[in-house]
DNA sequence: GAATACTTGTTACCTTTTTCACAAAACCGA
DNA sequence: TCGGTTTTGTGAAAAAGGTAACAAGTATTC
């Protein structure tokens, strides 16, 4: 086991090696090779290897690993072994479309509040989740628990937003708006940016001759 | 200028030059260097001359690149000189959702058709979007002049909806169901997994040391 | 018109990430 | 127990990506 820093193209691939791996649990499989799993889903046997290798030794030479003890792993690892609450800063389309994702209520992210400012939403119930007033942000985050914030308000509020939850304490921060934000070092800021993807589909579809190929 | 393979994260990183192009473009600036847009932007100033260097001589010695010269420049590569027709499969939250995100409407995709199975949905519209049954796929994507495919489906149906739309002759799709799909080597699959994003935050919420960092 | 200041395009260098290859370890069948 | 097979963990090589440095242009000043 090497000790050394974490990159995130690694992390993000053991999400996938659980999602992977949970599959095999419904299909009821014991053990499994890097090969094979690596077969099954599209990947790559050695980097698996180097993956988990990072984090202890797993696996038993001649076997491979055990899938349920595999998954445990996994899940400690990225810190699914504890529940996570989510707050959803935007309650618009994007925002209610988010609170009721597969991902959310289906894993241990729960969805804990909604916020926004107009008027005509605070108080609303989506489900069994409150839609709170902006101005409460902080007393709300600190009553329910709450350790994820997921940025849904257009742009031009996104900055105040994000300063909102550093000031609140949270560190851990997934930003819908398209633009750049400035952020405190200890807060983890993920950036999902839709138009990033399309007008990447778009330059494919522009560009005949690149090799497709997925992302 | 080099002709060579253009990495996605050049691509990408042209979304972003797009961006804080236009955002100039809204100051009045008639010209700026790249130094001044890394500065301002928080980027690398030699990246992004290398990044353009791929596709042309757009700047000029001495005074740096011509700002509206330069947005054309980026909208004619990443292939936003033209209207892209997008077609979003599965009418849920996240697909109506979709439908009038900021980024659609609002740019040069133009959403055009709704899919989903649920009667109950069929025939009605989505502002000006008409949900379909995804049983007149094909004839609506011909009739549409759809190029661009979303896929936002419960996860065991989107292979199905993928292969469905290789074979109406999509070559661009973006997918928000959290799996692995097999796709033609011709049709460019752009993942968006938000579980992995959310994964990733709670890995860095469950490892105390890590730097942070923006991504 | 020469000297100075500025900025690009590009090469060379460095860092990170991926892939390859194999010794070491564990199991299996006889 | 032993020889053969499997498969891990890891060091070394290769590929990809990012940064720095600078020669070659262009504009501006005096």
């Amino acid at each position: 086991m090497k000790v050394e820093k974490i990159s995130e193209l690694t992390t993000n691939r053991l999400s996938i090696y659980l999602r992977c791996v949970n599959e095999l649990l419904c299909d009821g499989t014991k053990t499994v090779s890097s090969e094979k799993l690596a077969k099954r889903f599209h990947l790559n046997s050695a980097q698996i290897r180097k993956d988990l290798a990072c984090f202890g030794e797993f696996g038993v030479r001649g076997v491979g690993y055990y899938v349920e003890e595999l998954r445990d792993h996994l899940q400690k690892i990225l810190g699914l072994d504890r529940e996570h609450r989510v707050a959803i800063v935007g309650a618009g389309r994007l925002g209610t479309a988010l609170a009721d994702y597969y991902g959310f209520n289906q894993t241990n992210f729960e969805v804990a509040a909604l916020f926004d400012t107009d008027k005509g939403k605070i108080g609303n119930r989506l489900g069994n989740v409150e839609i709170f007033a902006i101005r409460d942000f902080a007393k709300i985050v600190k009553r329910e628990n709450i350790d994820v914030v997921v940025i849904a308000v257009p742009a031009q509020y996104a900055q105040e937003v994000l300063e909102d939850a550093s000031k609140a304490g949270i560190k851990a921060v997934m930003n819908f708006a398209p633009t750049p934000l400035k952020v405190e070092d200890d807060v983890k800021l993920k950036n999902v940016d839709l138009m990033i993807s399309l007008e990447s589909l778009s330059y494919f579809l522009a560009t005949p001759d690149t090799p497709a190929g997925k992302s």
